[in-house]
DNA sequence: CCGGATCCGTTTCGATACTG
DNA sequence: CAGTATCGAAACGGATCCGG
């Protein structure tokens, strides 16, 4: 029983069977702009995944080599998530989604101010956030985020 | 029989609901790029969208104010799908998935002297994309096209 | 508790056939 | 040519269960 072709493999199709999906987008939001590392991290945010959802989707973000699954340092229990350089390649998509939902749908866009500073110098700013994703930091959340980096610069 | 809640309303949602769908996103492809225009254009591509799916994306787009449909003004049983400036703004998102796709997925992505063409002056290939769009031209296909008007310059 | 896996009713998708 | 109608397949959401 083979399994049936949803998408093609057109030419310049953005690479979509990787990461071409909302939850799986959503999933990299989490860990780029709020630092969620784990599972259960992912499960308490807004959207509220359904648990197999979220656990099918990690499993092929690690598959398309996006994410890793490393155990948790401390918490044996858990397991950390981490953006691959695959998935940090995925950073300038995001920033220039974020300013496309900023100027079209502010409502549920980000902060005014945020878009305004990325843009006031992109190429720098997203290399400072690729650099703080990284070394395990977020844009907005968590010791040495961006904003607290940006901050301590003044 | 309230309509189940699919997609959260979350901050940073980077406006999903208007374009975050495959199909949606190879549509604006299609017109971008190969300057594809009509329900039969787009039928006609490489994917082999269904009609049904077809036809319920257009809409969609359309509701979502990033398409208009006018009628064609030669052949009156066709109409023509063009990008309002809400979806022009997509171009950046377009460009830099086009540059993952190709980094990470070669054989699918978009040929690397065009990829390597865009990276040289992202910004202002960025604004050349757009203004032909606006003037109905496309990347690739057809008079005035992006690679035409950049080997004219020379 | 944490990270899933499994089952099930509902919704959406998609391939094909068909129509104005 | 530009779509609808139909209907089976797949995805989703929710609940529950389970091993560590």
């Amino acid at each position: 029983m083979k399994k049936q072709l949803r998408r093609s493999n057109c030419p310049i199709n953005f690479g979509l069977e990787a990461f071409g999906d909302t939850w799986s987008l959503l999933i990299i939001r989490d860990i780029v702009y709020f630092g969620k590392k784990t599972y259960g991290d992912f499960l308490r945010s807004d959207e509220r995944i359904a648990t197999n959802i979220l656990a099918n989707r990690l499993a092929q973000l690690e598959r398309h080599g996006i994410l890793v699954k490393t155990p948790h340092p401390i918490d044996r229990r858990k397991e950390v998530y981490t953006l691959t350089e695959k998935g940090i390649d995925l950073i300038p998509i995001l920033v220039e989604m974020a300013n496309w939902g900023a100027k079209y749908d502010p409502d549920t866009g980000a902060p005014q101010e945020w878009i305004a500073l990325v843009n006031s110098d992109k190429e720098n700013m997203i290399r400072l956030i690729q650099d703080t994703v990284r070394e395990g930091g977020s844009v907005f959340v968590g010791p040495n985020s961006v904003i607290d980096r940006l901050a301590q610069r003044e």
